[in-house]
DNA sequence: GCTGGGGCCTAA
DNA sequence: TTAGTTAGGCCCCAGC
């Protein structure tokens, strides 16, 4: 165990006499030193281990249940408990029970076959079982009393103190009271550049790692404790961090490797730091032969090694990644972190920051970092400057979003080590809160059989789900009530005791009192809790209880750090207790159970029908317009006022709720005021939870929340809403999106609002799709820097040839920006703007919606000639009059226009000074949010609206000066 | 021009 | 070697 002891020493201690075990039902007649004789000899046989070698050192019968099912009259069962010397073995030595066909003797000495049998807790993760078995919980602190540890003489890690213990003798503490605290985790967090042949992405059989910027700071600390950048060749000082220079690049790697070393952090963090840094850093230490480079772990002499992972889950979706073995250290990537927590258009480091910490950063593209680490160290300087602000905001972020304060609490909650929050998924979280419940009451969990690729799971759903009532679609300037249940999976669970160990088998149903039974709307029977209570009915109890005193304690607490703790812990609980119910009915998981899952939302569906029913029965004139899952949306009636509305909302809540079994709770939340029903799961409303003032526009669903469009259309459908439910006002909204399409047909629009961005989630597509044929296309331009699987792909849609598909339109932003490309404006609004428009004022519009599409302010704009495909090709571009557009073969006016030269070029000249003060003003904006206004703007950033604007004002400032220098008027 | 299904993303 | 669930809207491609 890696740890930090309370005075911050960091601490390795080594646990002695820990054997993994598991279970095996007992065989009538076979005794256990039998079975473990055998199981040996069959190791040794298949040549599994040497003869010499013992791997099943002890078989035991013990007295346990399985927690598959309930069977009348509850019985004991015996099973051997079979010990292991090492856990190593254990999948062998399972998998040969499972088979089945062990020859074990007999007492009167036949040899008897074993058939194939069920194996207990056999896949269990011997950590997590030594975590259980001592009571530890992940992120906890523990005491090694005096006397019973020995200080370890000769150290085998980087640790301050090495110690050695019986597993017997530690004592765990529950993170409570005294032990709530954390402790003060040391993190690093670092950033490489990299840069060598001219404008290749660089890959680390060719190019040099020139700089590595990191920061050193502790959890929970205001300070950090170095600021330090490792630059190859020299570096201008730079206040307050610490540069270290070296001229070869082997010493380079070798040094920052000390400096890890020798920093120790518990946690190394960064941005990409999983799939870009370590892996480029480790194969480029290869490649060099810095064999001192992979120790960068806490063992001494055992080196860091990488392997290729493929995630896939539909919560995360597909992610290509690498998993390293770097012994006593956290790998917590920002970008993994966040991709996971949350939905965002865009994940890059710049975006990000941008979202949560309302800074940018300067982005400088990889091409340009060669010719920055060619320049001086000045230039070198800028980049390291860089650099170290892409090694601080990994840490600020984590600092904002409480990511690590989040997450330790999740690791105490589940019981689970903190790293596998970062590497697995959340079905992990479940098993050790089942295991941990399970093995307190004697239950034991079967392994499941893996049903091969196409057996079992198969695609399409397995059980049927949740219940959305048909909506009653609308514009209502009544107010609507909205009734929830709270946590409504949860409370059926415990409602009906839903549970593995209180399944009842049809066959078992005949032996059973009534009574002591339920049969939910699926058709699958449950004891009652009376009869036995059910693991998952005790471990949500518990979670929710645990939730509600978290949220007590969170109230009473002053110290900011405390509160930060107890609001992770409290949100920490309800993941937990809403994971419950996705765990048992995952069909490729741990421990399926779709009777479980399947009466869950059976119970739920009757539950939201009957809701509606007595909502109806119970108000006169009441009708309840829509509902999904655990909610309804009533209107009371006409001309109710907010009031009225609210209190027969809490009135309905109150009453229907003691309808149902307890601890289901229906509850009165919120009011939409005025609302608008698209369809199910599209709605928009202003949110009232008091009737002094609206809370804040709520979107559903719509395309302002979603993000599979571009920004121009979230944008405009955003402010429509605004003006239809804050200000009421129609005519102000129809003037606004006039103003949008006149402004888009006029090439008005930035680019930046044009982005559309799409997950590319796998390799083979049926059809072809505008972000995977655009994926391709990059991947031709440049394999290194193409988007990845799970990686969002942004495009635009350009003009492109006559009947060209949209998919083969589809084009990188900055490419088009840089050649400027035409973009198709039209297609942006027929395709992209007017459906989701005409849904949104359909039901607010007297007359036709189809007015905001035709009229003046759709007038085209004639656009520049494309520049590439069509007949663009084959025409040469030839000189026109700038005051009448008729063709000259040189100069700036035709001989009409010359006797007007003066004013022509006044006007000229005036456009152009405009076009230089508007380039100017983004100018020094760019080099304010660099922080910088001494230096080149070296940002090209594509999730900033200010770079498009920016880059666009550049290439209209240089169309204009050309112009302007054709009159060749040098003055 | 219509329809079915793939794909994406969201609600809960 | 690993992955929480189903319901549902809507855009676009592909095939007729």
């Amino acid at each position: 165990m890696f740890g930090l002891t309370e005075g911050g020493s960091s601490v390795l201690v080594r646990v002695h006499h820990f054997y993994h075990y598991f279970y095996l039902p007992v065989t009538d007649g076979i005794q256990p030193e039998a079975l473990a004789e055998a199981i040996n000899r069959r190791l040794w046989n298949d040549k599994t281990v040497p003869r010499d070698r013992t791997v099943v050192t002890n078989v035991e019968i013990t007295t346990k249940r399985s927690i598959m099912y309930f069977i009348p009259g509850d019985p004991e069962v015996k099973f051997y408990k079979i010990t292991l010397l090492n856990p190593r073995h254990t999948k062998d030595v399972a998998r040969i029970l499972q088979r089945g066909g062990l020859s074990v003797k007999k007492p009167n000495d036949v040899t008897a076959k074993l058939p194939e049998l069920p194996t207990f807790e056999s896949t269990l993760d011997y950590l997590l079982r030594f975590m259980i078995e001592v009571g530890l919980v992940g992120c906890s602190w523990l005491t090694l009393p005096a006397g019973k540890y020995t200080i370890t003489e000769h150290k085998k890690s980087l640790l301050q103190v090495e110690i050695d213990v019986h597993a017997n003798d530690i004592i765990a503490h529950n993170p409570e009271g005294k032990w709530l605290r954390t402790a003060p985790l040391r993190r690093l967090s670092f950033d490489i550049e990299c840069a060598g042949r001219k404008g290749i992405f660089p890959e680390p059989e060719h190019d040099k790692v020139i700089q590595i910027a990191n920061y050193v700071w502790d959890h929970g600390h205001k300070k950090p404790i170095a600021q330090v950048v490792f630059t190859l060749k020299s570096c201008a000082a730079i206040v307050g961090a610490d540069v270290v220079s070296y001229e070869n690049e082997e010493e380079l790697l070798s040094a920052w490797a000390r400096f890890v070393r020798l920093t120790d952090p518990d946690i190394l963090t960064g941005y990409n730091i999983v799939n870009f840094d370590l892996p480029y850093l480790l194969d480029r230490a290869a490649q060099l032969k810095v064999a001192d480079f992979p120790l960068l772990g806490r063992m001494i002499g055992q080196p860091t090694t990488m392997r290729k992972t493929r995630m896939s889950s539909s919560a995360f979706g597909t992610h290509e990644s690498h998993a390293f073995s770097m012994h006593g250290r956290v790998i917590f990537d920002m970008l993994q972190l966040i991709t996971r927590e949350y939905k965002l258009r865009s994940y890059s480091l710049n975006s990000v920051s941008a979202e949560f910490l309302g800074q940018q950063k300067e982005d400088v593209h990889y091409s340009i970092i060669g010719d920055l680490q060619r320049g001086d160290e000045q230039t070198r300087r800028r980049l390291a400057v860089y650099c170290l602000k892409d090694a601080l905001l990994p840490v600020r972020l984590m600092d904002k979003l409480m990511s690590l304060t989040n997450y330790m609490e999740m690791a105490r909650v589940t019981g689970i080590p903190l790293g596998w929050l970062v590497s697995r998924g959340h079905m992990i979280k479940v098993v050790s809160l089942l295991h941990r419940k399970s093995h307190l009451v004697d239950l034991l969990i079967p392994d499941i059989k893996r049903s091969g690729p196409e057996g079992g799971g198969g695609d399409g759903p397995q059980f049927e789900g949740a219940t959305v009532i048909k909506p009653e679609k609308g514009y209502y300037k009544d107010p609507i009530a909205t009734l929830d249940f709270a946590s409504l999976y949860p409370s059926i669970i415990m409602a009906h005791n839903l549970c593995y160990s209180t399944l009842v088998r049809p066959v078992h149903l005949a032996h059973m009192k009534p009574e002591d039974l339920s049969k939910s709307p699926s058709g699958a029977s449950f004891v009652k809790r009376s009869v036995k209570k059910g693991i998952l009915t005790k471990i949500l109890e518990e979670l929710l209880a645990a939730r509600k005193q978290a949220k007590k304690d969170l109230k009473a607490a002053k110290d900011p750090f405390l509160q930060s703790v107890l609001n992770g812990r409290q949100l920490a609980l309800k993941i937990s207790a809403n994971a419950v119910y996705g765990f048992t009915g995952a069909s490729v998981g741990k421990l399926p159970c779709m009777d479980i899952s399947a009466s869950t939302t059976a119970y739920g569906r009757q539950m939201i029908d009957n809701t509606r029913l007595e909502v109806e029965k119970r108000y006169k004139g009441a009708t309840v317009i829509y509902g999904d899952t655990d909610s309804v949306m009533i209107k009371f009636g006409n001309g109710k006022s907010l009031e009225e509305c609210m209190r027969l909302g809490e009135e309905a809540a109150e009453a229907i709720s003691s309808i149902f079994p307890k601890p289901v709770k229906l509850e009165f939340e919120k009011c939409y005021y005025p609302y608008l029903l698209i369809s199910k799961k599209r709605y928009a409303g202003l949110l009232w939870t008091n009737t002094e003032k609206y809370d804040k526009m709520d979107c559903k669903g719509i395309e302002a929340v979603r993000r599979d469009n571009c920004r121009l259309v979230a944008n405009v459908i955003s402010s429509v809403l605004e003006f239809l439910l804050k200000k009421r006002d129609l005519q102000q909204a129809i003037s606004m999106v006039k103003k949008v399409i006149s402004d888009l047909l006029q090439n008005k629009i930035d680019v930046s609002l044009l982005v559309v961005s799409k997950s590319l989630t796998k390799t083979d597509y049926e059809n072809k799709q505008a972000h995977v044929v655009l994926a391709e296309k990059l991947r031709k331009r440049d394999p290194g820097t193409a988007p990845a699987i799970g990686d969002r792909v942004p495009y635009v849609i350009t003009k492109g040839r006559k009947n060209e598909p949209a998919y083969s339109r589809a084009e990188d932003p900055l490419y088009v920006l840089e050649r400027n490309i035409p973009i198709d404006n039209n297609y942006y609004l027929e395709n992209m703007l007017r459906k989701p428009l005409e849904r949104i004022f359909e039901p607010v519009m007297k007359s036709s919606v189809n007015s905001l599409f035709v009229g003046e302010h759709t007038r085209t704009i004639s656009v520049v000639t494309p520049k590439k495909g069509g007949m663009a090709k084959y025409t040469k571009v030839r000189l026109k009059c700038l005051g009448c557009k008729a063709p000259i073969n040189e100069g700036a006016l035709c001989a009409y226009c010359v006797p007007k030269e003066a004013e022509h070029y006044t006007k000229n000249l005036n456009t152009m000074v405009k076009l230089e003060k508007a380039y100017s003003s983004l100018w020094t904006e760019c080099q304010r949010c660099m922080g910088d206004i001494c230096h080149d703007v070296l940002c090209s950033n594509g999730d900033c609206p200010i770079f498009y604007r920016r880059r666009k004002a550049q290439i209209d400032l240089n169309a204009a000066s050309e112009k302007v220098s054709r009159f060749g008027l040098d003055w």
